[in-house]
DNA sequence: CTGTTAGCGCGTTCAA
DNA sequence: TTGAACGCGCTAACAG
């Protein structure tokens, strides 16, 4: 391991002054400079960035909370879609991203989870799909002692930043484009987990739809969950001209549902997961950017980190069928 | 951030004290040792590992090299798999696990990478999947500057440890099987991508079947792509009892290839990918259990950064179906 | 503009 | 058995 001392003995040059060129300061003339530079190359010297982090205390590493316990690996998509974008763009912007299951916090309380992401020098945290239920975490967002970014949850504060799509208006979008298709008045609304936040915002998109378009509507929880659809599917669908459902992993059961009963309606999911192109019927969905979205969620982070204060970001989504031809390869 | 320092103040004892109980060192009297451990629980002091790693010079990272550049986002339940079991164990043997995907050393030689992670203070790495290829990974491994475990490939020395299942067993099993069910003569291989080691693996393990039950073997090369399966089962299916593949998503092309020609054969796969159960016809399968496959090559790769020298580790695996009841929740 | 110096938090000799 | 002192590789005042 060569290290900054033989750079500046290389160079003939004191090691603060290595350092300097290394962090970009301005007071460098451009011959000392470039003799660094050529000592740089010449020893391929890279720098410790461990030792870096421990004398300037910026440690740049940022911490993604993430929570596949579900069983559903139909959804393992999304994070490797939400990992992908956020160390691609740690990366650009030399962070160090640290991918956390929440396994491996489950059972410690906020102050256990502070110290130990302390002890590791994390100084920022990217949330996906914070439930409203977990009060560990939401006591470490308010606690504000991490730069903080929840995605798919509307917290905003000095130190948190909220980064998502338009769940509302998506909602909306997709389920208006489905009924227009097909002119239909009594709506079957699948909805997701009482403790989601974006269960919530969706659930308006779909009330604000069904009151300017005078539709019936009958809602139910499906939690997120295949089966649970599907069984609704099975127990109301009969008397309903379009099953909308708040994600495809629904949509696919409640389709499955109605394809057992024999009958068809149309049905519409959110999310854009491939899985949707191997179902046999197609349906209308919102493609959710989870790439784009968790990439975003990084600057924010990076943004926060350097001082910034908290602020919403919302991003596009838009209307998809998935289909078949497309999705494979 | 409490430190080392406020710790021993507290205690009582010198600095140096306390780092020894922290490490475990024997010349510590009880007394003093309790003493210590007290002062640690009042202050609930952590250890700041990275002041701790540059000291030591003992960093117990370790890269896990994943590569999910295929657009296929259905096998990303393999590579979740692999993060988990990874991230689990690493957590219980106190390593720090670092996820890279490939995308993010592209471009780089086997020196840059080797530069970059030593500066990042890695010493092992866990590849998933090498390529035979694959140069620069290649000369990574036999430059033996790491500790390195690959999954799925058959290259071990004194700082290379292999973990996989045996792959040749696996499929001369599960095509045994589905052959014996269904008395066929006939057979058409898809194997997968001729630069993965795995592909020849495969295929001895067919060759020994076919050999064995005297079969009629027609084998291509499916590249381990859907829709490639999905063209050699249009062309050469027709006049053949059965269709075996090398993967799942292979055997889903081809599945769907057969549905679209009306026409019948057995098919069978390997993984024991989720998505199977999506799929009107159930199929035979070999089950690897990813989680298991890499929370052993954690284990290994931290055998081998404690000294030990490379070895094989062949993992047990098993024939199943995948049902739809089974995969939804 | 450059070099000297003092730490960052901890591990590890070596005396005492 | 304990503690003072040094150093890991680097950054950040400060002095020159």
């Amino acid at each position: 391991m060569v290290s900054i001392k033989e750079v500046a003995k290389h160079a003939g040059v004191a090691i603060s002054t290595v350092s300097k060129v290394l962090n970009g300061y301005p007071n460098i003339s451009e011959k000392t400079r470039a003799k660094v530079e050529g000592a740089i190359r010449e020893l391929n010297y890279i720098p410790n960035s461990i030792a870096s982090a421990l004398s300037s205390k910026q440690f740049g590493r940022v911490a993604l909370i993430l929570d596949p316990k579900r069983q559903t690996q139909a959804i393992d998509q999304i994070f490797m879609q939400y990992l992908l974008g956020a160390l691609d763009k740690a990366k650009e912007l030399n962070l160090e991203a640290v991918t956390i299951f929440t396994s491996m916090i489950a059972g410690m309380n906020a102050e256990e989870i502070t110290r130990h992401f302390m002890s590791q020098s994390i100084s920022g945290i990217i949330i996906y799909g914070l439930s409203k239920e977990d009060k560990v975490l939401q006591k470490l967002i308010h606690g504000q002692e991490f730069s903080c970014v929840v995605v798919d949850a509307p917290i905003v504060n000095e130190r948190t930043t909220s980064v998502s799509i338009d769940h509302e208006q998506a909602q909306y979008d997709v389920a208006k484009k489905t009924i227009m298709d097909d002119n239909c008045k009594r709506v079957l609304y699948i909805a997701g987990r009482k403790d989601g936040y974006v269960t919530q915002q969706r659930l308006s998109g779909m009330k604000r739809l069904a009151q300017e378009m005078d539709l019936a509507m009958f809602v139910r929880q499906g939690d997120f969950s295949e089966r649970t659809a599907r069984n609704i599917a099975l127990k109301y669908a009969k008397n309903k001209d379009i099953v909308v459902c708040a994600s495809d992993l629904m949509a696919i059961g409640a389709m499955n549902a109605l394809i057992d009963m024999d009958i068809f309606r149309p049905v519409c999911g959110f999310d854009g997961i491939t899985l949707m192109g191997y179902v046999g019927k197609q349906m209308n969905t919102i493609r959710q950017d989870f790439y784009s979205i968790s990439s975003h969620a990084v600057e924010e982070v990076d943004r926060l980190m350097s001082g910034e204060s908290g602020r919403e970001v919302l991003l596009p989504h838009s209307i998809v069928k998935m289909y078949y031809k497309d999705i494979i390869c």
